[in-house]
DNA sequence: TTTTTATTGTGTACAAATGACACTATGATT
DNA sequence: AATCATAGTGTCATTTGTACACAATAAAAA
């Protein structure tokens, strides 16, 4: 690949790839109680946040190329995506701002064009433990970060909108997504399950009501107390059973409104 | 466009379209009890049919190209089509076929290439009323026809993969889309509401609570009795409140579970 | 040791929705 | 007048949702 060589921070054949067709992911985790996205910083002057996305090989299925995409780029490898829209409008990309960054790393001619060409990217999500895993930037990115969605700083392109799709997606999905056990670490108390609910849904529940629900579905193991420093009884730690938690989400479970 | 001339019945630019991207159209309508799928007839010797399905202007935003593809190959015009899915599989089209096919049909080098690509497809869906339009098959078409979900033929390509899924969202999707408005005639009777809401709940639902709850949304206009000739009472005719049906449909109604 | 504190599990009470079934009245044809 | 499917409503047991409250618990602090 003699292109590497020519351009220091841009790694592509292009000639093995799908033209115009991207995957972007939107990798949501939760910690301090809200929920996280992961994004990257381009490695350029300008400071440009970006969802973890990459293109598609002539030869690969697109599920596929998301993971693929998300493990180059981040490091985290993850079996399963999943695909929640595809944007395809004329003007997601701003192709002025792209090409004269991507010149300013050193590309020119052929990938230069390459890359301002008309893009239709498909958007993919997962839910992970930001503790199980340790996102590395990629050659091509400068940092990467979680940053809550209070914080989420304003993205390249119509990264934005795809993250806002993300989570009207998984508030759609709540019941049918593995949420609890792919959000909370191995153990979590029902305070922290029942903050991940009200972040999804955007309201809050009452106490009694969702331990008494959550307890009811039978998918729990209750463990020796949480030791901590506060002044009073220490929360429960629960964890789930697997294999009952996917038996029970196949059919769906959770809340009706 | 000298190429029209080459090829018969495949009238394209290749040169101002997106390579390798289509939309494929999952039209629906409700007849004689049963939801149906607009399908359509290729013009070659071999009977093959297909969703609508088209290309896309490299100037034309990807929701605007499934209404104008829908237009131009069935003369349905609608102002919004929904997308639900995009199909990214290499292996979604036998392109082996699928030359021989065109081929067959008088094209030949570089369009037979630009066919034989990998393509990705986004899959868009509508809801209509079956009286109220008069599909015709255009000029690369022989037939087009309305097919129950049983009589559903094999499709090209991944094309019942693409009605699976669309006919999954609608389900999920039931109290967000405007069912009863788009697939219902201008007057009908709740036992047709019933009849649809079953067909695509593929359940039994109770007459009388079915009744009760629909007619409790006061979003119905009663009017006075159908005519037919039964040897009963004929039922009474209904129709929607257009804006208190929107204004509902916005919060979403009608089924949880 | 006693007090303070927050968690945990459960109780209660009411409203609303769900599901199954049944009864009566209606209005048109036979 | 008999027949028939529709229309509207009634009942009733069950479940679910919602709001609030209380007692027991365990850990640290006084």
């Amino acid at each position: 690949m003699a292109r590497k060589e020519i351009v220091k921070n841009i790694d592509l054949d292009i000639d093995s790839l799908v033209p115009g067709q991207s995957v972007d992911c939107v990798i949501i985790g939760f910690e301090e109680n809200v929920l996280k996205i992961l994004i990257l910083k381009w490695k350029i002057k300008d400071e440009i946040w970006a969802l973890p996305g990459g293109f598609v090989f002539k030869n690969e299925n697109l599920d596929k190329a998301a993971i693929r995409v998300l493990k180059e780029r981040t490091g985290i490898s993850l079996p399963f995506l999943e695909q929640f829209k595809t944007f395809g409008n004329i003007d997601r990309r701003d192709t002025n701002t792209l090409k004269k960054n991507i010149e300013s790393v050193g590309a020119k001619g052929k990938i230069v064009d390459w890359f301002c060409e008309r893009f239709i990217t498909t958007g993919y999500l997962s839910l992970i433990d930001i503790r199980k895993c340790d996102p590395k930037p990629d050659f091509s990115s400068e940092q990467i970060k979680w940053v809550s969605l209070e914080e989420l700083p304003d993205l390249i392109f119509d990264h934005n909108d795809i993250v806002k799709s993300a989570i009207d997606y998984i508030k759609n999905q709540i019941n049918y997504l593995p949420i609890g056990i792919n959000l909370l670490p191995e153990r979590f108390t029902m305070k922290q399950l029942q903050f991940l609910y009200e972040g999804i849904l955007q309201k809050k529940l009452d106490r009694g009501n969702f331990q008494r629900k959550m307890l009811k579905l039978g998918i729990f193991t209750r463990h020796e107390k949480q030791l901590e420093g506060g002044a009073h009884k220490a929360p429960y730690l629960y964890s789930f059973d697997k294999d009952k938690y996917e038996k029970l989400l196949e059919q769906g479970f959770g809340f009706n409104t």
